[in-house]
DNA sequence: TTAGTTGATGCTATCGGTAACATTTTACTC
DNA sequence: GAGTAAAATGTTACCGATAGCATCAACTAA
């Protein structure tokens, strides 16, 4: 393997003058950067990474944190880790997936965290490298994520633009702070059209979802829309709707949240805020990689909502 | 960070003494060692992966190359980065997510490589550094995969055994090596009991399973098995014959393999071969972690199959 | 007793870079 | 053209570990 050594030599100068080119281009003369840049090209040079590293005290590592138990068959984590991974890649740093168990094994040079409770914050916060969350939280840690309540509030006016006139949230029954955010979206434009919210909560099931509607299929009027906290929930919302006989988009409406795999079963297709898991990792990991490397406060990164129209809303 | 000279210092010997502990504790005393250990635990010492790294011109990285088109809804892949990832934080490697186009981007010690076709083959054979496939394949290349071969065989033998008296093999139509692997288990089977193989390949995909049961509905006499080579086409294939109204068990066997997440939506579920692709994924690393730092030529692996039993083979 | 062998431990250079300081060159002023 | 500040380049030490040789003590054999 070639080394700045080597450079160094082709070029007739000393290696502090090729590191110099490399790493403050500037405070050298164009000619001799010339030289340089061409004995490495020539020579097809590589910094060592590892070399590098070990001066500036660095790892090139960056350990993601999967708080959560995984369920591999939702495509999340596997997005989530492939946009962090391109980024990653391309700065030449590496990926460790750890989990809480096995989090100080080793060290590494940053944090990415996701699935947080409340019960983390305080290890979280006492970490000493750059941090950054996947996933909203409401104790100050920067995170990247959809905006959670832009979401709800933007499928709540179109809900609303179509004609239905009165909107039943029904939400995911867990403290998180998406979750408030979601519902917040929702409060909020009903709000301003002098509506009285009515919201419901249940665990993140769609047979849940399916079961409320069959059992209280009497109140619901038609031209109501349903705003759900989640694609699961909504799936489990049309079915029970479609089992009592309403009809979707004519009669009900129903709304979603997130993209994932199921809603490629659900028929018709969920109308729901579309995340691009992977282009956020990807940011995320840009994010954090910037707090290393600049030293850089950066706050959080919201993502504005994509709505993705499926057939759940009229026309 | 505490380093070799602070624990050295504390111990009262070279900070040689220290790094013999750690890597030849036969050349030292018992005496110093005991002295050496408690300093190191004293001052919680944990050796600097990437001073080693310098020295040993090694980088501490795996790269895992993935060539198909990544389908983030089937979870294969997560698994085995889960299982992959298992083992290297135990041995404070990490990981490196790459595809072809950002393959030769920076350094690693050894490559995890999946998905590979024939055209592949030729650079890989070129890599310079430890390369396991994760797959099988017929280049002499070393790889972790099931036994795909005796995958087949073994679902085939619980067929017959089952008393079902006719086989039909639906394979994948594609040249991949696992794919003539789990032709020949069932050939092997069917051959051992005089029986004629019937062989029909689709891509892999259920509605062709489907349309193929309808089409030719009329040739399939009862009490004929379907030995599918993935659990996609073996749903196709059940639901095919739900559809003509043929009754599974009692009339008709179906038996996949893979284990993969549709199955879960198959009913009744389907009897199939179960791939741990945690535990094979956390093989593969350990086998490229030995090739590499024992300069081991391990060959290939392949895990027993472990027949899952669904409700598609009687009793 | 003394030379030779062996085993335990220490010393030094080294891996491939970078920062800090030292030195040389350049440019500009009077 | 000497004097001086600023810019360009070189020298040295160091990051934290390891290999290889040097040293030294203890033990064996003549």
């Amino acid at each position: 393997m070639t080394t700045l050594v080597d450079v160094a030599k082709k070029a007739n100068v000393s290696k502090m003058t090729v590191s110099r080119v490399i790493n403050h281009p500037d405070k050298v003369t164009d000619e001799l950067k010339r030289l340089v840049y061409d004995a490495m090209h020539e020579l097809d040079y590589h910094p060592n990474m590892i070399a590098k590293a070990l001066v500036n005290k660095s790892t090139m590592i960056i350990k993601l944190c999967i708080l959560e138990d995984i369920d591999t068959t939702e495509p999340y984590y596997m997005n989530l880790m492939l946009g962090i991974a391109k980024t990653l890649d391309l700065h030449q740093y590496s990926l460790q997936l750890v989990t809480r168990r096995n989090f100080d094994i080793g060290n590494c040079d940053g944090y990415i965290i996701t699935g947080m409770r409340q019960q983390d914050v305080e290890w979280i916060k006492k970490l000493t490298k750059p941090v950054i969350m996947f996933g909203e939280n409401r104790y100050g840690l920067d995170y990247v994520d959809t905006n959670n309540k832009m979401g709800t509030y933007l499928l709540s006016q179109l809900a609303l633009k179509k004609g239905y006139d009165r909107l039943i949230y029904i939400g995911i029954d867990s403290k998180e702070s998406f979750e408030y955010s979601r519902e917040a979206g929702y409060i909020q434009q009903v709000q301003e059209k002098r509506m009285v919210p009515e919201l419901y909560r249940f665990d993140n099931h769609s047979h849940l979802g399916e079961e409320f509607i069959e059992k209280n299929w009497d109140n619901f009027t038609k031209n109501t829309a349903f705003i759900c906290a989640s694609d699961r929930l909504a799936i489990g919302i049309e079915r029970g709707i479609a089992r009592r006989g309403g009809k979707i988009p004519e009669e009900y409406g129903v709304t979603g949240f997130d993209g994932v795999f199921l809603n490629q079963v659900a028929s018709p297709k969920i109308t729901t805020v579309k995340q691009s898991i992977i282009e956020m990792g990807s940011t995320c990991g840009e994010n954090l990689l910037d707090k290393i490397e600049n030293n850089d406060t950066q706050g959080s990164i919201l993502f504005e909502p994509k709505i993705c129209l499926g057939g759940t809303l009229r026309e």
